[in-house]
DNA sequence: CTGAAAGCGCTTACAG
DNA sequence: CTGAAAGCGCTTACAG
């Protein structure tokens, strides 16, 4: 004969350890122990203990669907990236999950492919879940997005952007100055001698764009800027491109002393076109990249970049939007965690 | 005075339609409307179709707690992959989710990092959410593990691999035979002339080890097999390491003509080294790659790999997942996706 | 084929 | 500080 176990159950009975079982085991009401469970103020500290203990006694897990439908807000965070061919957003994913499940909560992506529509779309199917925060990337979104964020009420913490000027307004977010790094870059290729610094970008998403802004205001600083030196392609981001873009500009700019590409994957790319072209890098030309993604540093030669803080922003907005959903007010509303500049063999 | 709206509702009162709102505009109870919604057979098709309109026209969507509560059964699906930082799982979970929200499940991924304990963890975790279904990756598990799976009675289907052997046996799966892949690079080398053929690998998980298997029983077939030829290092594959591997082999076994990585990276970081070294690919020495990862035909000279169908590897898990939640059989219980010799410069 | 009723396992005003 | 009761929005035996 088996131990003797929790009482019966009526007929659709689960199986589970309820919080009812909880309360009975430990001689209170319900109302208690969930009280107790969810660390309320206002509940007695013995009891406190007792029900702890009987809980994990009978090893108690609360349910999480009956929790949400109750109190109208699930465990579920959403986090919309663009793209997960992307490595530096696989990063911030990863990071932010990894402090998202550590406080208890389930993480829900959505890749919206850099489509405002699609992100519209994806947003509402999430909202439908009732999640108790919100990791969107970007601050540019289309109005229906903008108005299902607000009148949601949902915490929302924005990634790896930051308003321009002053920061005492605007949503949350955390992430570094994307035009001054762009300008950073540009500097230094300036300070290192290059005259005729070409910026070619591929995808242009609103960050690119901003990095794109910054090259410009130095080179108008430096009184060396040219339209002509703009390489713009509104295709996806790959090595492959990047080969065509380079090879691109040494045809049609030969005078180019230098190209800044406004990411890593395009960069590696022209790197490996000016070995299969011969062309010396960096004595004939200097290339720069973006984000010092996975294999940058083992190229040849290797490739001078702005390293991005992507976890640590993963991290931080993670926890940023863990005090919101707690209703506490984070210590910083924007949070920047800027960048840096690693000079290799390319430049 | 705005429009007269829904009856009025109670205190705690979400806003939200709800099916009852449905039931009371349509004129039929409850139990229909949901028996309507969900196609249920046994449902007079009139009323389908009257409360399929009405539920339109109110704008109804149902309440994924409620349901989650009431049937025992979320509408989620957990997916287990090792790692995000290596894109062959990155691309298969992009495909089983794009599939899966198709049909209206929510994707709840869950990274192992290689580590059978942490992946007992996050299945317990996952499973209090009650998932529909769940997808893990490769069929070693502990048993711990194994019985969660088991006994939480949750459809489940492996990737990326197939159980050797007769295959009318087994768990659900889609993948692809990896000691059949391995050979088969093998004697790619081999019908190119090559002759000491080593096997150079890093992570060594189960299906490395598969590949391992597949290059001796190639090489041992042509008489030439020797334990000197296996380079097996189990810290985490990686374009550097790739680099030091390539240097140890060249430096301890000058007569080695050819090298199979366990992966495109390992190769890809080979082949820098190379660049970097001076040695000629291929014909001081060959170098082939797995997965055909992105930038692999990029590199100088050109990666000869292996071509993995992860995508589709994802799509068709997702599919037959979807199958076995509707309780219905699917086609084929254990399904090959094969694999294709990709020839390129460097062999 | 359809409906009334109970139930899923929590949370939360409302009283005390 | 604690409890009884109602409620969240569905599904599902059970009758008819």
């Amino acid at each position: 004969m088996p131990p003797p176990v929790l009482p019966p159950k009526s007929h659709r009975s689960t199986g589970r350890v309820t919080l009812s079982d909880v309360a009975r085991a430990a001689g209170v009401s319900p109302s208690t122990v969930s009280r107790a469970l969810r660390g309320e103020r206002s509940v007695d500290p013995a009891l406190i203990e007792r029900v702890t203990a009987t809980s994990r006694l009978l090893g108690y897990v609360p349910d999480p669907a009956a929790r949400a439908l109750a109190s109208q807000r699930s465990d579920h965070v959403a986090i919309l990236i663009p793209l997960l061919s992307n490595a530096l957003f696989v990063d911030l994913l990863e990071a932010a999950q990894t402090t998202l499940r550590a406080a208890g909560y389930q993480t829900l992506m959505g890749v919206t492919h850099y489509d405002a529509s699609e992100e519209e779309q994806l947003l509402r199917e999430q909202l439908l879940h009732r999640p108790a925060g919100l990791l969107v990337t970007g601050l540019d979104h289309n109005d229906a997005t903008r108005k299902l964020m607000e009148s949601s009420q949902v915490p929302c913490v924005h990634l790896m952007d930051l308003p321009s000027g002053d920061s005492a307004e605007g949503p949350y977010c955390v992430g570094f100055r994307q035009t001054q790094a762009g300008a950073a870059m540009t500097r230094h290729l300036l300070s290192k001698g290059h005259r005729r610094i070409a910026f070619a970008a591929a995808q242009l998403d609103p960050r690119v764009m901003q990095r794109l802004y910054g090259w410009r205001s130095a080179l108008q600083e430096a009184g060396l800027y040219e339209a002509t030196l703009e390489w713009l392609n509104p295709a996806p981001s790959s090595l492959a491109l990047g080969g065509v873009l380079f090879e691109q500009i040494m045809r049609q700019q030969p005078a180019v002393d230098a190209i800044f590409f406004c990411n890593d994957d395009l960069a590696q790319g022209a790197l490996m076109a000016a070995l299969r072209l011969g062309i010396a890098v960096p004595d004939r030309v200097a290339i720069a990249g973006f984000n010092d993604l996975t294999g940058s540093d083992q190229m040849l030669p290797s490739l001078t970049t702005v390293r991005t803080p992507r976890a640590q922003i993963g991290q931080a907005a993670a926890r940023m939007l863990l005090a919101l959903m707690q209703g506490e007010e984070p210590e910083t509303a924007r949070l920047d965690l800027g960048f840096e500049i690693i000079q290799r063999q390319s430049t």
